[in-house]
DNA sequence: CTCTGCCGCGAAACCTAC
DNA sequence: GTAGGTTTCGCGGCAGAG
């Protein structure tokens, strides 16, 4: 068994999913363990506000906490003024403040905030600085071309995270990193490796098996890397357009935030393909029926 | 034009085999 | 202990939606 899929010990959440009970081909697509069953079709209020002080979501909390509690700690290290920090020097792993903890506010996800800090991300960035430099970032002395990206920027130097997991009570600064990380809960891992089906929450980790085990080299032109990869969050259904993943959850999950979130324009573009052979059906049976 | 979602990159943390 | 592979996530760039 390859030792990709054997179970993660530091994360008792995944023991308790039991990912070595499965084959990997089992495993490829989408597996939705027995004990988040009822956390994906109504996540328990507990698990949302506490970040999961008991049950299943507390030992998903410290699934988190070994490996991902870095969030705060790593986007608030910026936090520190840096003037005497170049930009290009990595950013020195910052030591819990109490005034982190406070930012949460009284009824804010502690249990993410008291998580031990295991990881401390040390990444080298120099902003962007192609043109004449306009933007440039008070806190960190990062500089970018344009405000919306140093609007954007500035969030990561927020301590309270707009986006949290439902299952852990972790907080985001993007919904699609929520998203990602909740991959990791929920075991849907969309990106499957044709040689060996192995599969993988994110496209990076499939290029990097791909090249370190089958020395496959991916070569995507950008456009192609950049087509979205359509997956049901709540089964894992992967579907190569929007409209495929439309009619999915449309049929499986009628009460599926997707459906709310899909534009209004593009819900009705599918109503109406949805819809319309459905009313040719309707008319025809109709008329059948009159005759 | 701004906001937001999605993406990939890159790096740390982690795990297992040897 | 070390090597090699995987997992996870911060964050900047891009593009579409509003």
């Amino acid at each position: 068994m390859p030792k990709v899929f054997l179970v993660k010990r530091r994360s008792p959440g995944v023991s308790v999913r039991s990912w070595d009970e499965l084959p990997d081909d089992k495993r490829a697509d989408t597996y939705i363990p027995v004990s988040l069953g009822c956390l994906l079709s109504d996540p328990p209020e507990d698990c949302r506000s506490d970040g999961g002080s008991s049950s299943g979501c507390s030992s998903s909390s410290s699934s988190s906490s070994s490996s991902s509690s870095s969030s705060s700690s790593s986007s608030s290290s910026a936090g520190e003024p840096g003037g005497t920090e170049s930009s290009s020097s990595p950013r020195a792993p910052e030591p819990e403040t109490p005034e982190l903890h406070d930012a949460e506010g009284p009824d804010g996800h502690l249990a993410a905030m008291q998580r031990p800090v295991a990881r401390s991300k040390i990444k080298y960035t120099t902003g962007t600085c192609n043109d004449s430099v306009i933007h440039n970032c008070e806190l960190c002395g990062k500089s970018f071309r344009l405000q919306r990206m140093l609007n954007r920027h500035l969030k990561c130097h927020n301590q309270v995270k707009r986006h949290l997991c439902t299952f852990c009570g972790k907080g985001f600064n993007d919904t699609f990193d929520l998203k990602r990380h909740v991959r990791t809960h929920t075991g849907i891992r969309p990106y499957k490796c044709d040689v060996c089906y192995k599969a993988f929450t994110q496209r990076c980790s499939l290029e990097s098996h791909l090249k370190k085990i089958h020395g496959v080299q991916q070569q995507y032109a950008y456009k192609q890397r950049r087509d979205k990869l359509y997956v049901c969050e709540d089964c894992g259904y992967t579907g190569p357009t929007q409209e495929d993943l439309y009619l999915h959850v449309n049929s499986a999950h009628p009460g599926s935030t997707f459906l709310k979130k899909t534009s209004k324009k593009l819900a009705a573009l599918l109503q109406n393909k949805l819809t319309s052979p459905l009313q040719e059906n309707s008319t025809l049976s109709e008329e059948e029926d009159k005759k």
